[in-house]
DNA sequence: AAAAAAC
């Protein structure tokens, strides 16, 4: 095993010694027999800098990784693209242009006041991990790390750096994708080329075993690399797990839980015929076939493909029948870039009348969720919530909609927790116990986000979390799984990788959520999770939840899902919506500066664009012009998503310029404005990235700039949402756009 | 056509 993923050799363990543990560090102290560090000397980045052809079409970077082809053949992995090979993942798109022909925006500032992370050490994503200091993801102060901007020059018009941490300061532009610079390529991180391999690793066997009777106490927090400063305000004064008595003081759960006949009644409740059947003759996925032949992770022992096969679903079930597959009959194909509404999911409403007075504990919920519950400020349920726990509790399957910001992350998460511990409770503290839930999203921000809504209720029981993804190292997850967690919240591709690894067993999760699981079905997405779900135990309770939940959901449900009950809630439509939406049509050429004049007001605005590359350039197109404003996008690193999520999160910025990457589920409060810089190709799109705004009965504005040709497109996708917007013509300076920044 | 998701 390498030694930068084994535990023995943890912050903790072992006398300090000059120079850095990481292999990836300059300042690398490397232990007695330790291997030297392969490096590309200067002939090998010559080669591969001239051999290198311009644009998307170059050869993939992961073809040339070690180890990947070594290793077992897993599932279908092969046809996933390699980390390496994503086009515009280390290069944003330049149009093929070559970069020497370009102005260099910035070309005039000093090199040498960059820290110059891209040369001689891997990137962030890759680095071994820091034993010999806080994570960098972590809360540490800044100031003990070197300053090494200190001395760059100011940034025009902007606060002196004095009184804060200089959280742009340290941020070093080479991180940044250089969009304009016409920096050679040579300089860019080498991701893939000298980090350690994996492939090889020894098996499992040999790893060193832990010591099952290592006091508690000894646990670091599972989630110390948690970037605590963008947790939400509430948790801070919550006691933390280590201070807490003992778990025999518990109340005990089962006891005092009123009868299940007290929780309201869902079965007499009249089908949702008396909505309009906008979508009934929508063509229906539910014939999808499920890729029966896929046999899941291709190592043999955790093998799922001889599973026997489901009970069939039946129609009717005391009221809650999903009805989920009325016609199989009808053959869908789309081609890449229909944005069709999907046949609507029959579905028990529930309105917020029915709710007026029921409490969490009377869903079922024992005493310390609730109590956890309204420290988290959610004092009584939201519909959606009154709808899903009961069910969950139950144990069934079960899909949930509610519309943006409804509060499904709590109406999945306690009752999951609860589960849980009705489930063998909290009393096995096994090290390395295997995980007993899962919840799956589709991106790290949306993983962090839960985790820090489940975790305080999961602690306030005794229950454990992780947080397994991607872009970060990878140490701190295994050795958290190696203590032992219950709950697992993460992103799909670090989740396979550690159970590619053998570091991660799924066959006691024993419930699995898919949050935004409709997007989660998307081409891309489903076969991760799929092969995911294979892992989990059999039978193993599902549990699906989006806003824009539909039958795009019936491969997992027909494969994963047994007899589900499906719960939305009633009068979640425009009219009940909190949210003002317009439409600006304008010249493309204005886009800028009509963007400009918008942003200029008091509240926090999200932008959406339709690429990273113009996310990056919005963004910085903003500062310039003196906008406090950071950008949000999968060409930045994990630290840096982060961070400047939560700048717009702390008010640090007023400012965010995202990709869809933000589109999902994140929650930033007080956003009143949405801004969509390029209009979206999906009306789900629209509804979620419009969703970032007028949460939990806020109001907020979402204005969509599009150019006047696309106005009919942008009327039938309005249609498909069920949205009426107001169509505005607008230049620059007009006051109906000053106007809008008002709102 | 883009974005996301592993090291």
């Amino acid at each position: 095993m390498p030694k930068n993923f084994d535990p023995k050799y943890s912050a903790k363990g072992g006398p300090s010694k000059g120079g850095s543990k990481s292999p990836g560090h300059r300042g690398h102290n490397a232990a007695e027999g330790a291997p030297k560090k392969a490096r590309w000397n200067a002939g090998e980045r010559a080669d591969r800098a001239a051999g290198r052809p311009t644009g998307n079409d170059r050869p993939a970077y992961g073809n040339g990784r070690p180890a990947g082809n070594d290793r077992p053949a897993y599932g279908q992995r092969s046809e996933r693209p390699a980390y390496g090979d994503r086009p515009n993942r280390d290069r944003p798109s330049t149009g093929g242009a070559p970069r020497g022909d370009r102005p260099s925006y910035n070309s005039d500032r000093p090199r040498n006041d960059r820290p110059s992370y891209g040369n001689d050490r891997p990137s962030y994503g890759d680095r071994a991990p820091r034993t010999d200091r806080p994570s960098y993801n972590s809360d540490r102060p800044r100031t003990d790390r070197p300053a090494y901007n200190n001395d760059r020059p100011s940034y025009g018009d902007r606060a002196p750096r004095t009184d804060r941490p200089a959280y742009n300061s340290d941020r070093p532009r080479t991180e940044r994708p250089s969009y304009n610079s016409d920096r050679p390529r040579t300089d860019r991180p080498a991701y893939n080329n000298d980090r350690p391999s994996y492939g090889d690793r020894a098996p499992r066997t040999d790893r060193p075993a832990y010591n099952n009777d290592r006091p508690r106490t000894e646990r670091p927090s599972y989630n110390s690399d948690r970037p605590r400063t963008d947790r939400p305000a509430y948790n801070n004064d919550r006691p933390s797990y280590g201070d807490r008595a003992p778990r025999t003081d518990r109340p005990a759960y089962n006891n005092d839980r009123p009868a299940r006949t007290e929780r309201p009644s869902y079965g007499d409740r009249p089908a949702r015929t008396d909505r309009p059947a906008y979508n009934n003759d929508r063509p229906s996925y539910g014939d999808r076939s499920a890729r029966p032949e896929r046999g899941g992770y291709d190592r043999s022992e955790r093998s799922n493909s001889d599973r026997p096969a489901r009970p069939t679903r039946s129609a009717s079930d005391g009221g809650h029948s999903s009805n989920f597959y009325p016609d199989r009959d009808t053959k869908a194909h789309f081609a890449a870039g229909d944005d069709v509404v999907l046949e609507r999911l029959e579905a028990i409403a529930t309105t917020a009348a029915e709710v007026v007075g029921v409490s969490f504990g009377d869903l079922g919920l024992g005493e310390n969720i609730v109590r956890e519950l309204a420290t988290l400020g959610a004092a009584t349920p939201f519909p959606i919530q009154a709808a899903t726990i009961p069910d969950v509790l139950a144990g069934r399957d079960v899909l949930g909609r509610g519309k943006t910001g409804s509060g499904k992350t709590i109406a999945f998460g306690a009752p999951l927790v609860e589960k849980l511990l009705e489930n063998n409770g909290a009393k096995d503290r096994k090290m390395a116990r295997k995980p007993r839930a899962l919840i799956l999203a589709p991106t790290r921000e949306l993983a962090l986000q839960i985790d820090r809504t489940i975790q305080p209720i999961a602690r306030s029981v005794g229950l454990f979390t992780t947080q397994i993804y991607g872009g970060v190292p990878q140490y701190r997850q295994v050795s958290a799984l190696q203590r032992g967690v219950d709950i697992i919240i993460g992103t799909a591709g670090r989740i396979e990788d550690l159970i590619e690894q053998g570091r991660l067993d799924l066959s006691e999760v024993v419930v699995t959520v898919l949050d935004e699981a409709d997007y989660m079905c998307d081409l891309g997405f489903l076969e991760p999770v799929q092969r995911i779900l294979r892992q989990t135990k059999k039978g193993g309770q599902k549990l699906l939840f989006s806003a824009t939940l539909d039958k795009g959901v019936a491969s997992l449900v027909k494969e994963f899902l047994i007899n589900p009950a499906v719960h939305e809630v009633a009068g979640e439509d425009q009219a009940s919506s909190t949210i003002d939406h317009r439409v600006l049509v304008i010249e493309h050429r204005d886009k800028s500066a009509i963007i400009g004049q918008l942003v200029d007001r008091q509240g926090k605005t999200l932008i959406f664009s339709r690429t990273r590359a113009y996310a990056e350039q919005l963004a910085e197109q903003l500062e310039d012009a003196g906008v406090k404003a950071t950008s949000l996008h999968g060409d930045l690193n994990q630290a840096r998503r982060t961070r400047n999520l939560q700048m717009l999160t702390s008010g640090r910025v007023n400012v965010l310029v995202a990709t869809d990457v933000a589109a999902r589920g994140i929650h930033v409060d007080d956003i009143d404005l949405v801004i969509q810089a390029d209009a979206p190709d999906e009306y789900k799109t629209y509804l979620h990235r419009s969703g970032r705004t007028g949460r939990a009965g806020k109001s907020g504005t979402v204005v969509t700039l599009i150019p006047k040709q696309r106005r009919r497109r942008m009327d039938d996708l309005l249609e498909r949402a069920e949205i009426e917007a107001s169509f505005t013509n607008a230049a620059p300076g007009d006051t109906s756009v000053s106007d809008l920044a008002g709102l």
